[in-house]
DNA sequence: GAAAGTTGATATTTATGAGTATCAACAATC
DNA sequence: GATTGTTGATACTCATAAATATCAACTTTC
C-alpha cells in the first residue's frame, strides 16, 4: 500500500513527514532554509514532501548524526556535483555561472541564469537523482570516465 | 630571505610550525591522526613542515572555522578527489580498490595495493599539488573537460 | 466558523566536536 | 649530561552547531 505511491509525488505534509522521520517540522524548515532540500510547495505556499524527498532528508540525517558531517560540510560537497557536466551548459555559460565558480552551497541555491533558468531545480537530476547518500562519488566517477 | 625556502622542503619542526600557524602542537597532531596531513618524518619519527604544508593546513584551519566544515565534511570532501583519474589505475585495480570504493575518507590514509603501492602519497600529487583550500573542485572540473 | 495545522521569525537549549592540558618516555642540542 | 623539545595517550574544557521552543498571523479542514 505505501509501497504503491509513486515515489516523486508530494503527498506528505510537513508535520506526517516529521512524523515518519522522526525530527521536527523545525528542522524540516532548517533543512530547506540552508538549501539542503527543495520541498514542493502548494499555491498557498505550503510544503509537500514526496517519498524520494524523505529518503533524500534520512540522508542528510544520517549524513549528520552517523558521519559527523556538518551542515556547511554538506553544502560544500553538493556543490561538487559536477552539474556543467549533466546540463551540458557551453563554456560561455560557464564563466558567467556563480555555481560554476564557487564551492560553498549547492547550484539550485542560486538565482539562475543560462541554461538552468528554465528549469525546475526539484525536477533537475542535479538535485533528484544524483545527490543522496554515497552517490555523489559515483557521479564524479561516471563523469571522468 | 623567507622567501627563498624552498616550498617543499621540509625544515620546520612542529613546534616551530605551530607557533607560524598560532596553534598548538596538539592540534598539529590531531590533524595528522585524522589524515588530514602527512607531515615528513625524521629517522628519529620526529615531525618536520615545509612551507606547502603550512599553506594547507592554513586551508584546512579555514574551512573548520571560517567555512564550519566539520573535519569529517573535510574527510569525505578529499576522498572525492578523482585519484583514480590521476594515477590513471586500471579498471581491474579499481575494482580492487578501498579509496576508490568508499567515499569517507582520503585515499591516502588507506594500505595500498596496485599502482599506489610504490608512490609516496606525501609526494603524490593527489595529496600535494590538488589538496587545498577552493581546488578540489577545479581538479573535478579539469577531469570531466 | 471552530479546530487543527502551517507559516516565518526570534530566542533558547543541549549535545558534541575542536581544541587544550597533563603525563612519562624518548630524542636532539650544546 | 643537562636542557629543551618531541613522542603518543588519556582526560578534560569550551565554543558552537544542531535542534528545540515559543510566537502571532495565516490556511486548511470538516
Amino acid at each position: 500500500m505505501y509501497d504503491s505511491i509513486d515515489n516523486a509525488e508530494p503527498i506528505f505534509s510537513i508535520s506526517v513527514a516529521a512524523r515518519l522521520l522522526k525530527i521536527s517540522v523545525h528542522t524540516l524548515r532548517m533543512y530547506e532554509r540552508e538549501g539542503l532540500i527543495i520541498p514542493f510547495k502548494k499555491d498557498s505556499n505550503q510544503r509537500l514532501y514526496a517519498k524520494a524527498d524523505l529518503e533524500r532528508i534520512q540522508c542528510i540525517r544520517d549524513a549528520i548524526n552517523q558521519a559527523k558531517i556538518s551542515i556547511n560540510g554538506i553544502k560544500t560537497i553538493y556543490s561538487l556535483i559536477p552539474c556543467w557536466d549533466i546540463v551540458k551548459c557551453s563554456e560561455e555559460e560557464r564563466k558567467d555561472c556563480s555555481s560554476f565558480n564557487n564551492a560553498q552551497k549547492p547550484c539550485w541555491t542560486y538565482d539562475h541564469k543560462n541554461v538552468c533558468k528554465e528549469r525546475n531545480c526539484r525536477d533537475c537530476e542535479v538535485y533528484s537523482k544524483y545527490s543522496q547518500c554515497g552517490n555523489i562519488k559515483e557521479l564524479i566517477k561516471f563523469s571522468t570516465r
